[in-house]
DNA sequence: CCCGTAATAGTAATCGTTACTAATAACGAC
DNA sequence: GTCGTTATTAGTAACGATTACTATTACGGG
């Protein structure tokens, strides 16, 4: 095991980032950050969110487009993205069945199979109110797999 | 509509992305076009990418970590990913059961949720073969979920 | 209290990608 | 075929996110 230090800085990233009421990015809790310790440098942030993560008590996002977010919230979960806004809220994980995995595991020529990577997409309510009939055309759209 | 040409550059870009037997990234299809069209530059072969992708012809997917990856296949086809040689081969969807998505939209709050992202994570026969006892702990592990 | 060394502030550098510019070439009209 | 418009190009500069570098500071075990 590395030998980790308790700075005051990192206390403070780690702070942020738990009173944080959204996934936060390094910018947003440099600027948080910034308000108790003026001097702290975004080099620093990014240094002690990697370590933060590798001690294991947050979680990192990082994000097909933009930048990196970070987590809090350790307990299993996905997450869903509304592709209109970005806004991404925290749902429950859901199970693939067993013999899936195997298929998979099989067809890909695999030793084996043991993680996966789930994300949901869609519209949020807030947007879906303020909605024009003919859906628009500007929206978020990762690669990924459609349905309906 | 917006308005497509075709030119040598882009039906060149688009034959490299055809013929490539894996998933190339921009760098690699400008390295293969300018072997026959030694003075292409890569801006142009971003913008083929993004203009083949727009008109349909080849998928974009947008990794979390590098470059964006290109893709000719257009069926319907989930990624299994080897965290030990980075190799990404394709495998079948794996379809959600609907109630999993209607309790994902109910408790996310959403108008609706129309968007799976799904990969899948792994260690591919080839790095299993020539594999110390201890795993190795130098492999990529992106954000999403472990099981077993 | 001291020392080894992890962590810091500040800045330069990296990587993937996009934006800009003047020059070129597709392609529909004639 | 010739023409004109305008999408596309080559070349290069700029961008955003992140990491690397260097000298300095300050944690924390002994």
């Amino acid at each position: 095991m590395t030998k980790f230090r308790n700075t005051k800085q990192k206390a403070a990233v780690l702070a942020a980032v738990r009173r944080a009421h959204h996934h936060p990015d390094a910018r947003w809790v440099y600027e948080e950050v910034r308000r108790e310790i003026p001097g702290i440098s975004l080099g620093t942030v990014y240094r002690a969110l990697a370590s933060l993560t590798a001690e294991g008590l947050i979680r990192e996002y990082p994000q097909a487009e933009g930048p990196a977010l970070y987590d809090a919230n350790l307990d299993d979960h996905s997450h869903l993205r509304c592709r209109r806004c970005g806004r991404i809220v925290d749902v429950p994980t859901v199970e693939l069945p067993p013999e899936s995995l195997e298929a998979i595991r099989r067809v890909g020529g695999f030793a084996r199979v043991d993680q996966v990577f789930l994300e949901f997409g869609g519209i949020c309510d807030r947007c879906a109110q303020g909605e024009t009939k003919p859906d628009g055309a500007a929206d978020t759209a990762p690669a990924g797999h459609n349905i309906n």
